[in-house]
DNA sequence: CCGTTAATGCAACCAGGTTGCATCGGCAAC
DNA sequence: GTTGCCGATGCAACCTGGTTGCATTAACGG
């Protein structure tokens, strides 16, 4: 569930870019959202960070500094089918609005789809436009052959 | 928050055709949720049912409910932006799948957009299709104006 | 190296949702 | 009608995800 880690002074310098203090929470949790592959839910960043042999850090800590790159405009938090927060990085330059997500009714897993995002529908007067988000939902390879 | 009431005898005969045992929680829940105009949280409804001078519904028992009916294809549940589920009565038949919704992120507010919904796109190999929900985040008419 | 102040860790709390179990009541069979 | 089965209900307790208050720690500009 893992992918290549990103280099550490690009997310340093992100975090000082948004002006605000580089602490090791920060720097791992961020890290740890551009190496995952899928949105991760709170228990599964704190369980990635806990095979890291360094010091745990704190549920709060961890929903704290989630939020706050949220607020920096560094991750995203969407609620998946299940109600539960799935945080992602945003890329660095690339904005992936509009991304095409497939969600697995199994295993609760979320794929990236490399599907063009389908074009934006007519909005009626007084609607402010904010993103669009395109859910599939079915089940994964995996899924699929436990389930039979 | 209501619509005109819709007729007993239909929530009723709607209930026996899924083969259960018509009671007064499942007659009132469904009910509540055809006169809904929007998708209701757990607290809506329970807020909806105390107003009816009729003994209240326990919470569980509202979940059960709300449960059961989704299973039985009576109601749809979804979980919103805020990550709490919203039910919705399912139409007797025009089944609405595929619908299109946009989520205000002032009020956190359902509304089903009249838009087509778009093509599904083609999956990777392995993959199994359930759905497709569109979601298009933004501010509702009155969240612009009362944020500005 | 020091002081300021943001960030952290801890404990307690809250809301939404679920489970176990004893009791009640639809409804069908008689 | 009456009876009885078993699904549905209500209650209490529990669980998970998420938040708040507050004292302590440590990042970093001077």
């Amino acid at each position: 569930m893992k992918a290549s880690a990103p280099p550490l002074a690009e997310v340093q310098s992100a975090i000082r870019a948004a002006g605000a203090r580089v602490t090791p929470a920060r720097v791992r949790v961020l890290a740890a959202l551009r190496a995952a592959t899928a949105p991760q839910c709170h228990a599964e960043i704190e369980e990635s960070l806990a095979q890291e042999a360094q010091p745990a850090i704190d549920r709060v800590t961890l929903y704290r500094v989630l939020d706050w790159l949220c607020s920096a405009g560094l991750a995203h938090k969407a609620a998946d089918a299940r109600g539960v927060f799935r945080f992602s990085a945003a890329q660095p330059n690339v904005e992936h609005a509009g991304h095409v997500h497939f969600r697995c009714t199994g295993c609760g897993g979320v794929f990236c789809l490399k599907a063009p995002p389908p074009p934006v529908p007519a909005l009626p007067r007084g609607f402010r436009l904010g993103g669009m988000a395109v859910d599939i939902r079915g089940e994964c390879p995996r899924c699929v052959r436990a389930h039979s």
